[in-house]
DNA sequence: TTGTATGCGTTATCAA
DNA sequence: TTGATAACGCATACAA
């Protein structure tokens, strides 16, 4: 028993007018008569006519179905890839477009093909994380119509939705040199990931701004992870650091209660800021002073880019999406 | 440019075949010479043949694309959701089914027809949390093939894989008991939850085969939040439990968080532990003594169920999965 | 065991 | 502005 299964043709009968007509109609084509037009919307509504994906593809129509590609070692454990999920699907909803989660958990090549000549998957949201240059340099080549959303290595012709990094981590960063961290440390993040080299950039840009020299003993390389600014409480404290920047939350929050437990005053002794927003809703710690990425707007970006891309028009290249600081309670106010 | 495109067409004429012969061959129809097949199944891979899924669908074959439904609103702040959402997607792509990702944005019904309807989603695996009756009945009556993952409220005929909660939830606060809790308190999850109405139950069984009486001072219902768990740090210390089961990791973190600041020390003053295997990796706390959810095993089962309700087979209706136990650092060892 | 013919629901081409 | 008609790639009933 096929559930529900309103055919054009049967919608096209009731209106009296042919499936080409009701096709043209439906689809917004021109060259129909408006009130043709109004008529077979009403009737498709009425009788629930719904387009069969499968057949309209197969007709060389759209597919109506993305799909987002984020690498699954990065599923697990990163906040951001499972809010960009969330977002995409969101968003992707919202446009009427499926959506495909793609795993790469056999060769990329594979995953490319699987979406490219199944037919299925119109186009491919590529999440940061997911970074190898393989796919992406694959996909550009199949001729894929393809977003990169997050910070990716720099990639020629390719449509990028990205957060604006170095400007708004040098104003956050600026803040707390101006509010008495003269004294001011940086956690960062692994280096083969382009989004920790900007936040790094973005400190050392705020110090340049300033004309003050990044002492870099107070530079500690690390890898994004909470136990990693849980380790360090003690390398920091006995650096002297009156101020941490810490390039993610989950670093910051590692840190935070490191600093606790040793009875390190937040922002009394030290102050502390991280970057994502992570942490927004629910968390017994204070506020987080950290600057937010705004995923629904990443993810609307990139939905939208990517179904101008497979309709044949031209988005911007390039669209950094500005990220909003929120002052929480882990940094004093500037001095001035 | 369309990228890769070998059609069966193209396989069949290699082989010196039909294309209804290569199809047989193809998708292990029996009636066919077992070297034609073999010859055809060696083209068809050298020539890197894909069937396309919509021509497939569209003349009655397997689309090989699965949905997966997870309340929206749990996937931000539900490490569950997330979690079954990645193993999911492996176990599909291991059985080379594609993923679709359904929110639950529109109505319920709007996403039930969007799947069946369009013709592409052949079956759907409802996450736990999505648990809104309406939906399932709507799936089943449809005649959608359905596999219900995590504690859904009962519901007749439909398959269900889960975690088996009541004896295992028994055994761990029976550890507890039998460690020397002799005040043993809980942090429920929301009553419309039935997973957290189970892990009740569960800590009541354990005190019954004991021949306690569960001390109702000492049920504490919750909401399965960390920072709950946090805030009822001091009601925690001042009831005089020296014992707390809290029904998940987020509210056992909370708490322990809560704990520390105060000072009293865990396992030393309370014993903690908790329900998930959520903070597996990363965590700069003491390992919780917890039940670990097996996500990749009723990933499996899930996937593995609803292809054969698609395929038309018959799966066990109930699999209850066995989680493990995991003792860690918050708990003391049984004293006997 | 194999090949031929037909149809799935839609869009696109081409006449009308 | 509209309506026939031909694909799209595949699976199947039927004939061979």
């Amino acid at each position: 028993m096929t559930p529900v299964d309103v055919t054009l043709g049967q919608v096209a009968r009731q209106a009296g007018v042919s499936p080409a007509t009701a096709s043209r109609a439906l689809n917004g084509k021109n060259g129909v008569k408006p009130d043709v037009r109004e008529r077979v919307k009403i009737i498709a509504d009425a009788l629930g006519y719904r387009p069969n994906r499968a057949a309209r593809n197969l007709a060389g129509g759209r597919t109506s179905v993305i799909g987002l590609i984020i690498g699954s070692s990065h599923f697990r454990d990163d906040f951001y890839a499972t809010t960009l999920v969330e977002a995409v699907a969101f968003e992707a909803d919202r446009h009427d477009e499926g959506l495909m989660l793609l795993t790469d958990s056999k060769s990329p090549s594979t995953a490319v093909r699987n979406m490219v000549s199944d037919g299925l998957v119109e186009g491919v949201i590529v999440g940061a994380l997911a970074a190898g240059d393989e796919w992406v340099v694959e996909l550009i080549e199949a001729n894929v119509p393809t977003v990169l959303v997050g910070a990716h290595p720099p990639q020629p012709d390719v449509c990028v939705v990205d957060v604006e990094t170095l400007r708004s981590t040098a104003d956050l960063v600026g803040h707390m040199i101006d509010s008495g961290c003269e004294r001011l440390a940086i956690l960062t993040g692994p280096s083969y990931r382009q989004d920790a080299l900007t936040r790094l950039d973005g400190f050392r840009l705020a110090h340049s701004e300033r004309d003050l020299a990044v002492d870099e003993d107070l530079v500690f390389r690390s890898n994004y992870r909470r136990r990693s600014g849980y380790d360090l409480s003690d390398t920091i404290i006995e650096s002297g650091a009156n101020g941490v920047f810490a390039s993610n939350d989950d670093m910051a929050f590692g840190l935070f209660q490191g600093l606790r437990e040793r009875h390190v005053s937040v922002p009394g002794d030290i102050s502390l800021a991280g970057f994502d927003g992570t942490f927004s809703t629910d968390l017994s710690a204070p506020e987080l002073t950290t600057i937010v990425v705004p995923y629904e707007q990443l993810a609307q970006a990139a939905v939208r880019s990517l179904v101008q891309l497979i309709d044949g028009e031209t988005p911007a290249m390039v669209q950094m999406i500005e990220p909003e600081i929120r002052f929480g309670e882990t940094t004093r106010p500037p001095n001035n």
